[in-house]
DNA sequence: GACATATATTCACATATAGCGATACGATTC
DNA sequence: GAATCGTATCGCTATATGTGAATATATGTC
């Protein structure tokens, strides 16, 4: 099976670095024309299209039928899964002492509990 | 050019749902021998390998050799990157109601400032 | 209608998968 | 040292890029 298509998720289509960009610059909450993303990233015009068509494919931006334009506006909630699932392992960078507090409460939690977690691969 | 390598940063990494749910294994911050990961998944061993080897690569587990076998541990710090990133659009789906009310004072702030944002494309 | 502007689409190219099956390699056990 | 276990690697297939160049499709303007 090949790589899985960059729109069948968010997590896919944030990976690429030049449409992270695209969504930091539409991040104030307007709508931006194709030109005004191309006029701020070193992006080929046809290129920014199709970074934003990727990000329209999976909700991460709305596009707007204006006159010629075609305002395209960012949907941040369309984040969210990315945010739920890292955010598990928040605790392990963030309150330096809390964290080695934690980890020193779960080793000895785990001294008491005795079993080993992890399947015993013999 | 062609897509960025998985092995390129972290976003590349854990776009693919089977390394997401590899981290969610080695998340209980043991020791995770290949075997072990791999009675627990629906994946045959040498794919495991090669998902547990782009980890390794991008930083997000160690390896210690102990015998025969290799024993993975999660390195979460590693995707720090990936939370400050999400982290910037968090308030918009937590606190409806302060959401509410930061998206009507950041209008009224534009209709006060009443300059275009975004490149005034002509 | 002729022309310019805004945006999307198509083509070609170089490259990178994810997974399977077979196999190689190192460590362990007998 | 032969068999076995744990793991990595190779060859293969099918597929999906990201980008640039060229072109098509609207839409607006004169």
């Amino acid at each position: 099976m090949a790589r899985a298509a960059t729109t069948t998720d968010v997590f896919n289509a944030i990976a690429e670095p030049r449409r992270r960009e695209i969504i930091g610059l539409l991040s104030n909450g307007e709508e931006w024309a194709v030109n005004d993303v191309v006029a701020r990233v070193d992006i080929e015009q046809p290129t920014v299209s199709k970074h934003l068509g990727v990000l329209l494919q999976v909700g991460v931006v709305n596009v707007t039928k204006r006159g010629q334009h075609r305002m395209y506006r960012l949907d941040p909630t369309q984040l969210k899964p990315v945010h739920d699932w890292v955010k598990s392992y928040e605790r392990y960078w963030t309150h330096q002492i809390d964290r080695i507090k934690e980890i020193a409460e779960q080793k000895t939690l785990e001294m008491i509990a005795h079993g080993r977690t992890p399947g015993t691969s013999k």
